[in-house]
DNA sequence: GAACTTAATTAGAATAGTTCTTGATCTAAA
DNA sequence: TTTAGATCAAGAACTATTCTAATTAAGTTC
């Protein structure tokens, strides 16, 4: 008896994921998002992939994050002008960056929550994305 | 009779804001925004003062934006990784962004909502500022 | 008001995150 | 095995923004 074979990788990550062929750029940038909740910058996850893959280019780390995001892989967060930066929290949560030590934190809502009921919303309007930033100090 | 100097300028805007002296420049990029409520950019700042001031400059310009935005005068919006967009409605709101024509549409809150009430934040969380950002189509 | 001091403006260079270009390499299909 | 398309690597290019240095304007002191 013959093993058949595996979908899994060397990274543990499969052939696949929503239509999106994961090369092994984009396992490594994938792996190592999905273990961090610091949300990294493209400049981040290049200098930790290149532990495992050491010809990677940056170019090729912000190709993978490109991909990963417009396959709902991963989320782009931006705040303010700053690099963007990645998380791999596919709930809905906003994100809290806390100005003392320059951490980011996502935030949940509280349950049963609708965003845009809250809102004073046109009628007819369709909302395909929200943003929740926050800003302060975890005292 | 003699009239006193007046503490308004040409433009029609005082001379100081919020303990920000009001230059020729400031003032004609505040007044300009004043009247927008498309959020323009640096540039189409600086392109529509340049009608009354044709020696300023797109320095200048991006100085007199951040003075107007650190003396909270006027606000810096921000949608990903688009241009910087400035804002005069100082009221707390969000903005929605029509993918369909590009436009940015201020979104009040519906009366009595408190949004940092619906989010899970940890204890002693002091949020110093709120920004929500809607992406979709005015169908 | 002249001399002095500080703030603001200008033009252009510099910066930095990101995107683009091109040629090489890999993958999947035929 | 050939072919075609996708992906990758290296570096150039792009662009919004910031910085530098010189000039001008404004406020202050005599
Ligand atoms: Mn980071
Ligand atoms: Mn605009
Ligand atoms: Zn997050
Ligand atoms: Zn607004």
């Amino acid at each position: 008896m013959t093993t058949q074979p595996s979908q899994i990788q060397p990274t543990g990550i499969p052939e696949e994921i929503n239509g999106l062929r994961m090369t092994r750029q984009r396992q490594e940038v994938y792996r190592f998002l999905m273990g961090e909740q610091s949300h990294p910058t493209a400049n981040e996850v290049f200098i930790r992939i290149k532990e495992a893959l050491p010809n990677v280019s940056l170019a090729t780390v912000y190709n993978c994050l490109e991909a990963l995001v417009q396959h709902k892989i991963v989320r782009q967060v931006n705040f303010d002008r700053e690099p963007s930066r990645y998380c791999p929290n596919l709930d809905e949560h906003g994100h809290f960056h806390d100005e003392t030590t320059g951490t980011i934190h996502d935030v949940k809502f509280k349950p049963g929550i609708k965003l845009t009921d809250l809102l004073d919303l046109p009628p007819n309007t369709v909302i395909k994305d929200i943003e929740i930033t926050l800003r302060g100090q975890l005292a």
